[in-house]
DNA sequence: TATTGTTATACTCTATAACTATA
DNA sequence: TATAGTTATAGAGTATAACAATA
């Protein structure tokens, strides 16, 4: 249960359990799903709406020619389009098509199905437990 | 604070967290680092005391000539010994170096640094309910 | 001259298939 | 015949360097 633990401790426990559940989830993905980045980038547009590729790199914390291969993956199986910037013509507008919308969708479903299918193995308090911490790490993930 | 949240926004609150928050402490490694796989292994092999290249290939989830090259890689930086297996001719047992346990040891330390800092900020409620839940989330990820 | 995107090339990590040695 | 490890080779993802177009 809650033991009190130093910030030291608190710091390994907190990390060793996020990259453990990390690793997990990723290995629920299906073989034919989009990788980790492209997944992340399209779902970045489609809560955006749009995004120019270096923006999409910062995000994503690569370099700009690899998302650039990032994006023509995207772009050829239909799932995002190229457009001209209107006020700079050096940037390129990168869009979601209907098919990105739903892809997405259907891949946060998909990867919820086995989370969803644990949670609810857990006591009331202990998802009111994971509910204030998941906002406590989003937070801490973001500073 | 503490919404009630159905379990199908659980699971996707609880899977945002984590994802975002492994992807930011990934980016905390410092270029001369050992690789995740290299360093989750290694960090297998000081917990477990030893093993074999089928019980870290199991553990990490990855195929035994991936893991065969991890090692290779541990071997040669000096990091692990290979040693033969006493009852089973055809296995090959792996132990950890001295200064493979002194490196273990420094990563840790350094990768919780950017965690620990901000664990600091929190108030004492919020880092016991993130203790309660970095136990919960282990336990959802070995299952 | 600086910035945005792109192309060319190389490196890392992982996988499958085939091989060796042992059980 | 099956299992543990290894070697050979290929594929996916990312990086750096060099280039084109625009600000």
């Amino acid at each position: 249960m809650a033991q009190r633990l130093s910030t030291h401790d608190l710091s390994t426990a907190v990390r060793i359990a996020v990259a453990r559940l990390s690793r997990r989830l990723r290995a629920e993905k299906a073989d034919d799903e989009l990788s980790d980045t492209q997944t992340s980038a399209l779902a970045f547009l489609v809560r955006e709406g749009s995004g120019t590729i270096g923006q999409l790199s910062d995000h994503e914390r690569v370099k700009p020619p690899s998302m650039n291969r990032t994006i023509n993956c995207l772009e050829e199986a239909g799932y995002v389009r190229r457009t001209p910037d209107a006020d700079d013509g050096r940037k390129v507008v990168v869009v979601p098509t209907e098919q990105g919308l739903a892809l997405v969708a259907e891949t946060r479903r998909r990867r919820d199905a086995w989370l969803h299918k644990r949670l609810r193995t857990l006591t009331p308090e202990q998802r009111a437990t994971l509910a204030e911490a998941a906002s406590i790490l989003r937070e801490l993930a973001d500073s």
